[in-house]
DNA sequence: TATTAGCACTCCATTCACCCGAGTGCTAAC
DNA sequence: GTTAGCACTCGGGTGAATGGAGTGCTAATA
């Protein structure tokens, strides 16, 4: 790329968006001699520009007026950013995630504190089964006609459902299931527990009662249920702070997929199976998988709860988000998540 | 009310308002000349509205506009719609709430129906455990250092946490333990499950150590700790189908408002305490307790999942709302609501 | 050869005047 | 009590004028 921009014009290009970034105003000429450390007339920058704009990286929205970056300019400048060696982290303001509480509350709390930080929308995924291994599981009978069946997986995330039967099972039968469950099942991946498993646990019970097979098919299903990712978010409304977005048409799209959720459901998922850059990955514009955002950017990143548990953090944003700041930010949450099951099991009164 | 205004008064008023409703703007006396059915020139139209616009019920928004009702003139118009005899119900569609399902999925679908078939935002409030009986309790070892609690509520309610403790209790006392607690607590509401009761149990459990102690605690812990109010909401952005709720000021306080969600919670403790006309309450602009929907009508409305569970589900939109087919929807759906836990324990597969 | 000063040109945003239409209030006639 | 008629008001829309920011190009300069 060396080969494509001089020096010079890398100089420029990074005025102009950081110019951008904060004003939101496309920039002239004149504005750029002044500010850069090169002092150079507004003539030769007009030059430059010229240049930048038949490159491909800036264009103007109409003749007579300034230039703004287009998605290849964005794209150059995040990617150098991302090439600076190691950056510091930022501190977060408000950072106070409870690490004893429930995942949920934590996730809750990480959005906000995100969004807080940063003045653009949000998102925190709950960390999904990724190679979650079963860790205990009872089955127990509530009264006659309903057992409830616990299920805790690796992560201390723990899963329940009321079963309905027409018969009780007995005190002796439900002990025995649950020896057998146990026995059988723990530690398990939830992918090794298919239903051939679950057949030859069938036979095994050695009881052909409709009831206890009907129990296993349960206790298979919630095992298997993808809880349909929760997604946690904040500061949607962000986006009235930014013009570019913030017409009746973008934010309605925007703010219904915020709301309904399906659209950032797919963003995880995109996140979670293409892996780089530390976790960190940057979409512009049309870069970004889910379609309503293609006037936006969005900056995601993966954190990992221990044991297999990963999940997503995202922001989104305008085009001309702070995009170092974004990074940084992330990268500090990140951290920050990633830490919380690092703790010393005994630990729990330590601030 | 009838010495206050004469039938015409009424007739007029009720065309102004229906009117105004569909089209959002001023009506002024020529539409309303043609349109009644009592068949009036212009003129005399226009001095029954001068008269109402004294009496506070219409006003207009400059002069030389056509009139437009005010709150005083809405609430009126309401009162009238309450007052009619039982008013049949709408039909809803894509009405199919999965009874058989955990109740959170029923609601969240619940507001999806109603977003839908009446074009506002809508809100579900999660029941909450007014009355709420305990049915089941147990203590699980899941590992050395973790016990997993699991309590089954009235409802079918289920709450459970994991338990830290430093020594193994051993599967004995855990019997012992579970044997106690349900013994004691079975059918208890919250309320009678207090500090002096636990401290009642301690002693009970014969054993001082501090592990029992520290687990009853939990116990006790999870019981009461009120599930900060779980409010499902959909078709927020609906809002923006009404020009004089969507410039950014307003689209930005209510959507914050249904993102934030504690708004929402006060919404849903001011409907559940104060209880009138079947359940159904109409908040007209200033009246509504949420200060951010001053500009909006809110109608509400409680349900009761049985055994003393109640929640509330609630529509928010302009003030020219159409009360009459919301009013209708809500009282459906929760007729719906309420009949989920008529169902005999036993049908399960029927329609 | 690279830089700069200068100038003509473009185009957007703002302002202002203007007009039109919808609607009113009032008065006088029915 | 109702209606016809008229003068008046006001908001919204249209179009022309204006100014400013910015550009591209050319010619002069170092």
């Amino acid at each position: 790329m060396d080969t494509e921009l001089t020096e010079r014009q890398h100089i420029i290009l990074r005025a102009i968006i950081q110019n951008y970034l904060e004003t939101g105003e496309p920039v002239g000429s004149r504005t750029l001699s002044k500010s850069t450390e090169l002092s150079l007339s507004s003539a030769t920058i007009r030059n430059e520009m010229a240049d930048l704009e038949d490159m491909g990286y800036i264009f103007q929205p109409h003749t007579s007026a300034g230039r703004i970056p287009s998605d290849k300019g964005y794209r150059l400048y995040v990617d150098m950013l991302m090439a600076d060696k190691e950056q510091e982290l930022t501190d977060l303001k408000n950072v106070v995630l409870e690490k004893s509480d429930k995942v949920d509350k934590v996730l809750k709390q990480a959005a906000k504190v995100l969004a807080a930080n940063t003045n653009y929308a949000t998102m925190v995924s709950a960390p999904v089964n990724h190679r979650n291994t079963l860790k205990f599981i009872q089955l127990s009978q509530v009264d006659a006609d309903q057992i409830v069946a616990v299920i805790v997986m690796s992560g201390n995330v723990i899963k329940n459902k009321i079963i309905e039967v027409d018969e009780e099972l007995g005190n002796e039968t439900v002990l025995k299931l649950n020896m057998l469950l146990n026995t059988t099942l723990n530690g398990m991946s939830i992918e090794e527990i298919n239903l051939g498993l679950i057949a030859r646990l069938k036979e095994q019970a050695g009881i052909h009662s409709r009831v206890i097979s009907d129990v296993l098919d349960a206790v298979a299903e919630i095992i298997h249920v993808e809880d349909d990712m929760e997604i946690y978010t904040s500061g949607a409304t962000n986006i009235f702070k930014y013009p570019e977005l913030s017409d009746k048409q973008s934010a309605q799209e925007i703010i219904s997929a915020f709301e309904e959720k399906q659209q950032l459901a797919e963003l995880v998922t995109e996140t979670l199976s293409s892996e780089e850059n530390h976790g960190i990955q940057v979409y512009i514009g049309d870069e970004t998988p889910v379609r309503t955002m293609k006037d936006c950017s969005v900056v995601t990143a993966t954190y990992e709860l221990g044991e297999g548990m990963r999940g997503t953090i995202g922001i989104i944003g305008p085009k001309r988000m702070d995009y170092e700041h974004v990074m940084k930010t992330l990268k500090t949450l990140q951290k920050e998540l990633d830490a919380i099951n690092y703790k010393e099991p005994k630990e729990q009164e330590g601030e």
